[in-house]
DNA sequence: CCAAGGCCTGAATG
DNA sequence: ACATTCAGGCCTT
């Protein structure tokens, strides 16, 4: 694939949006599903697999997208700082079990629960002369036993985890459907699997299923809308009930439009930097 | 519709 | 040392 624009790798894979990733020397190694993918500081991937698909949405319209969610100061200054810093569409049954074990969690442990489910079930194999387990599939972890999947370290998760993947094998939800779906169709389809709340399924929609309007508001994004958007969308900081989340999400879409979901990403990463937090 | 409490776990805090 | 607290939420009551 040709590279039109340069990528801020370090830093896209460094934001929250991706777990079983490291770096060894120059080239980043990372499992996207039933692969294996390598990148290099200009972004461009090699994989065990013959990888085709757009990791980093390089066919969105950056000059268009970034105009539309410069609304303020605020988002203005996170996107100077971050200037290439993209959205990952990363595979998406690994995302829909990433975002589950994050909930209630912090990147440390979501990466090591992660890490313990891919060399428990999922399948070793060698690439550039390195081992990596790959994720496992949605019928491996549908059959898993609860306690199988409760030793990664995932706790109360895991009857989560094994629901989903027993949901998503059975196709009772696919992901071809979901993103055919609009965005607010797919957010209610997906929300029927257990451990998939508000938050967890706006990360979903938007790392995996192409819903740019996605904006998953979790601790840290309630925090940066306190401190800098207080006022504009009278936000009420007490009470984040499902009905008020969606109320706030509504202004969200109309100030910061059809993408607010970048707007968000570079807000996250702003924010947390400020705080110097840690990241795999 | 809202408020409150519980939940696995491990690192950080007192 | 040891006990709380807290962390990218969600579910039940």
């Amino acid at each position: 694939m040709q590279i039109k624009q340069s990528i801020d790798v370090e830093n896209s894979i460094n934001s929250g949006q991706v777990f079983l990733w490291k770096k060894n020397r120059e080239y980043w190694y990372g499992i996207n599903g039933q692969d294996v993918l390598q990148i290099d500081e200009n972004g461009k991937i090699k994989s065990l697999k013959n990888f085709k698909a757009d990791f980093f949405r390089n066919n969105d319209n950056f000059d268009e997208i970034l105009r539309s969610i410069s609304k303020d100061k605020i988002v203005k200054n996170a996107i100077k700082k971050y200037p290439k810093l993209r959205i990952i569409r990363q595979d998406p049954f690994q995302c829909l079990i990433s975002f589950i074990v994050s909930s209630n969690s912090n990147i440390q442990k979501i990466k090591s629960n992660l890490e313990n489910i891919s060399e428990k079930f999922g399948e070793k194999t060698k690439y550039k002369n390195q081992e990596f387990f790959l994720f496992p599939n949605e019928e491996t972890l549908s059959k898993a036993s609860i306690n199988e999947i409760k030793n990664c370290g995932v706790g109360y998760r895991a009857k989560f985890i094994k629901e989903a993947a027993k949901i998503i094998s059975s196709e009772k939800i696919t992901f071809e459907d979901l993103k055919t779906s609009s965005y607010s169709d797919a957010k209610k389809k997906i929300c029927t699997i257990p451990g998939i709340g508000n938050k967890v399924a706006d990360c979903i929609l938007l790392f995996s299923l192409d819903k740019l309007e996605a904006f998953p508001l979790d601790r840290w994004m309630i925090r940066i809308l306190e401190k800098y958007y207080l006022k504009k969308f009278q936000l009420n900081t007490k009470t984040i009930t499902e009905k008020q989340h969606d109320i706030l999400h509504e202004k969200i879409l109309d100030y910061f439009g059809p993408y607010a979901g970048y707007a968000q990403q570079f807000l996250f990463k702003m924010e947390r930097e400020n705080y110097q937090k840690k990241w795999l």
